[in-house]
DNA sequence: ACGCATACCTGAGTGC
DNA sequence: TGCACTCAGGTATGCG
């Protein structure tokens, strides 16, 4: 489950091999891979041959492949995707021939991820305009916090919104939260600026310690371009350890329902209210 | 505007 | 051993 450090150690691990490459060849393998291409697989792989690739560029868990010439290519890794540079994988779903022989192969397993064209040229993408700035582009965090300290919604759906701030799964969130001592439950406006300042500011501490890290390895299908596993340097608080003692107080981490999966706190140290 | 549910997908894990 | 079932979750969509 790739979440914005590990979709940025894919770009920074991409960028040297593909700039300056020009695709010969793609092949579409599984159709669903480019499913959001709405003009087909097809059109997909003629409209790519030739391209010369850029500077890949990434916004929250969005990368995208800027060309030489037309619009860019945009890359989602969804709950499984992998980009490999010369990598094997029994879930290859689409392979891009380059120019020097080299193959750069998109694997996903559970195929929630995919591929398209961009419509246009613009620096961000149209198709993805409506994903917010990530906690590394934002210089400053105070008017987002600002923002976010407004309304009854539950801190960590905030969070996992990526209309609102990008970048952030249920993994860092949880982490963030535990970090910060914030229930997941408390709605925004009792945490106040300051609060939600506190949260932002751990999260991009989690996220910036697991990205100098090359990333979290929580399970297999999470590699970077070289098809090597993550590797967390400081070790997960609270994803995956119901019932382990809490680092800070040695509580008992509990897990709950919450969106539709899990979130994991400490109950001592993240108390509603 | 918000909250909630659902669809999409497959391999790993669990229980019988 | 095998079968049925549950779980994992990012995004898009639709409903109340």
């Amino acid at each position: 489950m790739p979440e914005l450090p590990e979709v940025e150690v894919v770009r920074a691990g991409l960028a040297p091999h593909l700039l300056g490459r020009t695709i010969k060849q793609v092949r579409v393998l599984h159709p669903r891979a480019v499913r959001r291409h709405l003009l087909g697989a097809e059109d997909f792989a003629n409209a790519l041959a030739g391209r010369t690739f850029a500077e890949p560029r990434r916004r929250g868990k969005y990368l995208w492949f800027p060309f030489e010439q037309g619009p860019a290519l945009l890359a989602h890794l969804g709950m499984s995707g992998q980009l490999l540079v010369d990598g094997e994988s029994p879930h290859a779903r689409v392979i891009f021939d380059l120019d020097d022989g080299s193959r750069l192969v998109f694997a996903d397993q559970r195929t929630f991820g995919g591929m398209w064209l961009a419509s246009g040229r613009a620096p961000v993408p149209e198709e993805i305009s409506h994903i917010a700035p990530d906690l590394f582009e934002i210089a400053d965090l105070e008017p987002l916090a600002a923002r976010m300290a407004t309304g009854g919604r539950a801190v960590k759906r905030l969070l996992l919104d990526q209309t609102v701030v990008s970048g952030i799964g249920n993994i860092y969130a949880d982490e963030a939260l535990w970090l910060a001592k914030t229930h997941y439950l408390a709605p925004a406006e009792t945490l106040g600026q300051t609060g939600m300042l506190a949260v932002l500011r751990a999260a991009r501490e989690v996220m910036a310690q697991a990205l100098s890290a090359g990333g979290t390895s929580f399970d297999a299908l999470y590699v970077n371009a070289a098809g090597e596993p993550g590797y967390f340097g400081r070790e997960l608080a609270v994803y995956g350890r119901e019932g382990q003692p809490c680092r800070r107080c040695a509580a008992a981490i509990v897990r709950e329902p919450f969106m539709g999966r899990s979130s994991f706190r400490c109950p001592s140290c993240q108390a509603i209210g």
